[in-house]
DNA sequence: CATCAAGGCCAT
DNA sequence: ATGGCCTTGATG
């Protein structure tokens, strides 16, 4: 599997998708502390892995959009995983289904949204 | 006990 | 600041 966010061969899954281990642990740095800096691009570089280091702020960027999820950072050794199947109770039909956490925050957003 | 994936460590 | 490798806690 290759990295989603630089492209560099040795992917391995990581906050719910597949990243190298740099990009991990990029994505978990700048998150916990809050490191930023600016583009001089206007925000439009690509992400390769010769030139990630150069614009952390395009890599963060890109790392959301690969679908790198910040909700999978623990921030301590200690903290379990997120469960990422959760049980849906099919209204009238008394019926259970599994779906994943991604489809069940899908929902839950929908729901939030509807107009009752 | 084996595997997975997150955090910790540390040389660069 | 970066990234490779190690340790750890959860899980089946
Ligand atoms: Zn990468
Ligand atoms: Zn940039």
């Amino acid at each position: 599997m290759e990295c989603r966010v630089c492209g560099e061969l040795e992917g391995k899954p990581h906050y719910g998708t597949v990243c190298c281990a740099s990009c991990k642990a990029f994505f978990r740095r700048r998150f916990l502390n809050n490191e930023k800096k600016e583009c001089r691009n206007g925000n439009r570089c690509e992400i390769s892995a010769s030139n990630r280091k150069n614009c952390s702020s395009c890599r963060y960027k890109k790392c959301l959009e690969v679908g790198l999820k910040t909700e999978e950072i623990r921030g301590k050794r200690k903290c379990s995983p997120l469960p990422n199947i959760t049980t849906l109770a099919i209204p009238t039909s008394s019926k259970f289904i599994d779906i994943s956490y991604e489809d069940a925050m899908r929902i839950a957003d929908m729901y939030l949204n509807l107009e009752l």
